[in-house]
DNA sequence: ATGTATGCAAAACATTTGCACCTGG
DNA sequence: CCAGGTGCAAATGTTTTGCATACAT
């Protein structure tokens, strides 16, 4: 239920947020723009500004409900917060997005802030490249 | 010579592309943004608009002259390509910037699309974190 | 000369904010 | 009931674009 995950982080439960979050769960796109969940609502026959929109990514991101991604030359896409941290690998024809986790890179990355004398809090590791023919659904032609 | 890289790459040598790629050799901060480059030249007595510094900032990026970035919560900001590849630390207190390059990440990083079907074409890595007391500068405190 | 570059102002975007009204607990 | 949430419209900050003029080759 996603009231409860409303309840748990302390935001109250609205009819908004409510929408916003299943859609989230639900889409086939695992991430989204505002705009996109905006306009995926409103298709849905939901009346939500789209400043609500932005309000209540911005305060399940505070609550870690969600993550924020800025991918190169796109706007910058939410995700759903589902158990352990990833990074990312995007299509540049597709745009098809794609998840791993690597332990030695992840390590590494704590070694390296380490020696320049950085106390490491976070990271973005973006991959960009073209994806096989076979699994790439390219806008153009 | 600033013209000569200017040619080479094809664009022609004019006034406001000169004194950009001159500020971006030489100016203390190695990334920078197209607001902060336009205020140094104006403040520097150059009458320059800052549609030109996005304009030549784009050539300059397409010719390879230089690389964009985009740190989180941040404006973009560029930097110029001088020698070998490196990723970034971010200090989020003071916004200090350092530079490093690690052999077994960027490996890694080429098995990982491999194993994912893609063909690399480039990447994004940004630690954010904070730097030791000694040299964090930051802005409030 | 002549095609490209420039400066300015206006446009285009993504995101945020002010405010009167609505709603959940 | 009442603090907090919402929708709308206006404001913001950044980047892009249209156009007449200026410049490099």
């Amino acid at each position: 239920m996603e009231s409860e995950e409303l309840r748990n982080v302390g935001l109250k439960v609205t009819t908004p947020r409510l929408k916003i979050l299943s859609l989230l769960e639900n889409a086939k796109a695992k991430h989204m723009t505002a705009e996109t969940i905006y306009r995926q609502l409103s298709e849905g026959g939901e009346v939500i500004g789209l400043a609500t929109v932005y309000r209540a990514l911005a305060q399940f991101e505070a609550a870690g409900l969600i993550t924020r991604h800025q991918f190169e030359g796109g706007q910058t896409v939410f995700e759903l917060e589902r158990g352990p941290h990833h990074d990312h690998i995007v299509c540049a024809r597709c745009g098809r997005v794609e998840e791993f986790y690597d332990k030695v890179i992840e390590d590494r990355q704590r070694e390296i802030a380490e020696k320049l004398g950085f106390t490491l809090s976070d990271h973005a590791l973006t991959l960009y490249g073209e994806c096989s023919n076979g699994t790439c659904t390219a806008k153009n032609g």
